[in-house]
DNA sequence: GAAATAGTGTCTCTTAGACACTATTTC
DNA sequence: GAAATAGTGTCTAAGAGACACTATTTC
């Protein structure tokens, strides 16, 4: 009774509507915010991800980035797909699949395309129940991998001091890191390497500025870890 | 020159066409093996992973598990997206967006669909190139979760030994452990309980066999490991 | 007995975290 | 000087890897 039909003939492929969804992440007033669009710009106010559909023959990373400059004005500095989403949560557009991707770009002051604001994470409005799926799982995405790949110098300007990067990876993270550890583990990675130049902000002795500049890998794998299983 | 058309708009919705594309994998013979599907019964062999357009209404993983089903003619015990891919590399189906799923399944020796088999990945025939790029994405993507997430479990059946486990983690990391340490490693994570049963295999002293039964998380969060990024 | 595999005890070396300190700035 | 931030030296405890061993089976 293991008979089935071979998978010899191809099976046929339906026409679906597609959408690529980017969650634009940034640091902003110690904490990390996304940004969003305004989407009822006359009667009440309601906020979506910035979305399009890929343009014909147009990559999805490559439409990630049209859409993110479309709403940051600028260039995110990572792009990074979060998995796609087909289940019945309503998307803005109705599209029957959503790609969704994740940006990351420093903190920057420069001007939002009009109808676009940052969000802290902590207190987003209410979005289109997919989005809001993309954005946990964007943010799930990044905090796991944000010691698989240099995921934190994307939210940092190209020169920056070490307290900097130690608090990205705290935000990141959402914990509190250890000073003397931090560095030590960021010395031993040869992952950046220190400028000529300094920055003195408000009181305190100024902090040397460093730039991620990674070099030879060390071969250290280590040992296999059981204790980092995000569930049971 | 800043001013772009706001976002208000919902842009237009193209019609795509979409596949899942299933890497499933399983250990065999001391190797992995993904398994394929005959595509030319007639004339030259040639093999592509399992794939379909999800039905209508229908989950992307749920099209994974019938489309694995159909291939394997089990149920896997893991389904896992790796990502989007919609690239020119060419489909089988010609589809413009791939999912790409990996499955997990314990070895069996159960009998496999008509026209599907297991090849060692070490050892694969030429396929479609996209089903190729989502090979590499799905074997990259196991060895890095790999200690996030349970995945090892998922390739041995209810019941092993930890010889079993730990050729599992030899075999999806590519390099040997340490016996010892991986098994202190392994009892301080509680992710696993003896049986009171007992395997004989050949000559050697017979191995207990356990269970996966994952207990209470240790808070035991460690410190930033920057020696782990995957590439510069 | 030899060979093979399972499983453990102990040592060392690395390293994360704690603590305490020094250094340099603004006020 | 006080307050604030940057940066470092040392100790300790946990844990990974090496080594060597014991245990239990088949041949």
């Amino acid at each position: 009774m293991r008979e089935r039909p071979p998978h010899s003939m191809k099976p046929a492929v339906r026409k679906t509507t597609l959408a690529v969804d980017v969650v634009v992440l940034s640091p902003q007033a110690d904490t990390l915010a996304a940004l969003l669009v305004r989407t009822a710009p006359g009667g009440r106010e309601r906020w979506s991800l910035p979305w399009d559909a890929p343009l014909p023959g147009e990559g999805l990373e490559d439409a990630a980035a049209r859409i993110t400059e479309g709403a940051l004005g600028a260039t995110p500095a990572l792009l990074e797909q979060v998995g796609a989403f087909a289940d019945v949560r309503r998307h803005p557009g109705d599209a029957d699949v959503s790609v969704g991707i994740v940006a990351l770009t420093p903190h920057a002051e420069s001007a939002l395309v009009a109808g676009a604001e940052w969000f802290s994470l902590a207190a987003l409005p209410p979005l289109p129940p997919r989005h809001r799926a993309i954005v946990d799982r964007a943010t799930t995405v990044v905090r796991q991998r944000v010691d698989q790949s240099p995921l934190a110098f994307r939210l940092l300007p190209p020169m920056f001091t070490l307290s900097d990067l130690q608090g990205i990876y705290e935000l990141l993270l959402g914990r509190r890191l250890h000073k003397a550890s931090f560095r030590r583990a960021l010395q031993a990675s040869y992952l950046v390497e220190p400028t000529d130049e300094w920055r003195s902000e408000g009181r305190g002795r100024p902090a040397q500025l460093f730039r991620y500049a990674p070099r030879k890998r060390r071969g250290a794998r280590r040992g296999v870890r059981f204790d980092l299983f995000t569930d049971g």
